[in-house]
DNA sequence: ATGGCTTACAAAGTAAGA
């Protein structure tokens, strides 16, 4: 059976309600992971989920920053959030679909916001890039420990591009936050403690350019295309043959009052 | 050749994003 899965960091949920729809009605994903929130578990526009089709709302949310969730037209089986760094943050979710649903094995899917890691790539100095490195280390662990096993998929905004086609410039961008060696280490430390595989990279080589985030900054973000992949998919060995394809829906930059990322689908032939 | 913008908030300036 097939499940379309849509991950999008919507740098606010509650302003970006019509994106949202609009989205939905276009491109009808089964799941949608966002990122960046932004409101209380309360203050969540779970009725509009609803009234889309998506009756089905895991939130973990906190005031005014962080933020994520998993909205769903099939019903989940356990709902799990993870705390790490000790921070209280509202940086994980993860659901599990029965065995069944699908007329098929479960699947665990993990909604991750990780660290943005502040401006300078300095841990002595820079507390906000101690937290993303301890982040990404933590998360090595903990998805490292068993997670990677049957059918399970992570997604999010993972604020790293790893490779050197996921940024603009890649010998400028080594000493941005978000593409210095340090970070870009870690990020793929993670996948190998799955192991996870890069499921986007599967249907784009390496080769090409791939972003999904094109700061607010630039008006004239698309023919100066200063972008990163800061948004991924990984799966587990087990899951990511089941994986037709990935879309990378770059138009959603250009929609009025958007998001600095843009939503990334894939695919699934479960 | 990177911040020139955008968000939330017990708001009119600050913190945060990346």
């Amino acid at each position: 059976m097939p499940i379309k899965l849509a991950t999008w960091n919507i740098n606010s949920v509650r302003l970006r309600m019509p994106l949202v729809e609009h989205f939905a009605t276009r491109f009808q994903p089964d799941v949608i992971c966002l990122q960046e929130t932004k409101c209380r578990d309360g203050e969540f526009p779970s009725a509009d989920f609803k009234r889309l089709g998506y009756p089905h709302v895991a939130i973990n949310g906190q005031k005014g920053y962080h933020g994520v969730c998993i909205a769903s037209r099939m019903p989940f089986d356990a709902i799990d959030k993870q705390e790490f760094c000790e921070k209280g943050d509202a940086r994980h979710i993860a659901v599990t679909f029965a065995a069944g649903v699908a007329g098929r094995d479960p699947i665990t899917v993990h909604n991750f916001y990780v660290p943005a890691g502040g401006d300078e790539p300095d841990r002595e100095t820079n507390d906000k890039f101690a937290h993303k490195l301890d982040f990404l280390d933590e998360m090595a662990h903990w998805l490292g420990d068993g997670r990677a096993g049957g059918h399970a998929i992570v997604v999010g905004d993972l604020n790293v591009a790893p490779l050197e086609n996921d940024v603009w410039n890649h010998k400028y961008m080594l000493k941005i936050v978000s593409h210095t060696p340090i970070e870009t280490e870690k990020l793929k430390g993670v996948m190998e403690t799955g192991p996870w595989v890069d499921a986007m990279r599967r249907f784009v080589p390496e080769q090409e350019r791939l972003f999904t985030w094109w700061s607010y900054r630039s008006p004239d973000w698309a023919t100066a295309d200063k972008g990163r992949r800061l948004d991924h998919v990984w799966a587990s060995e087990q899951l990511a043959n089941s994986i037709r394809g990935i879309e990378v829906v770059k138009e959603a930059r250009g929609w009025e009052r958007p998001s600095d990322h843009v939503p990334v689908l894939v695919d699934i032939d479960h």
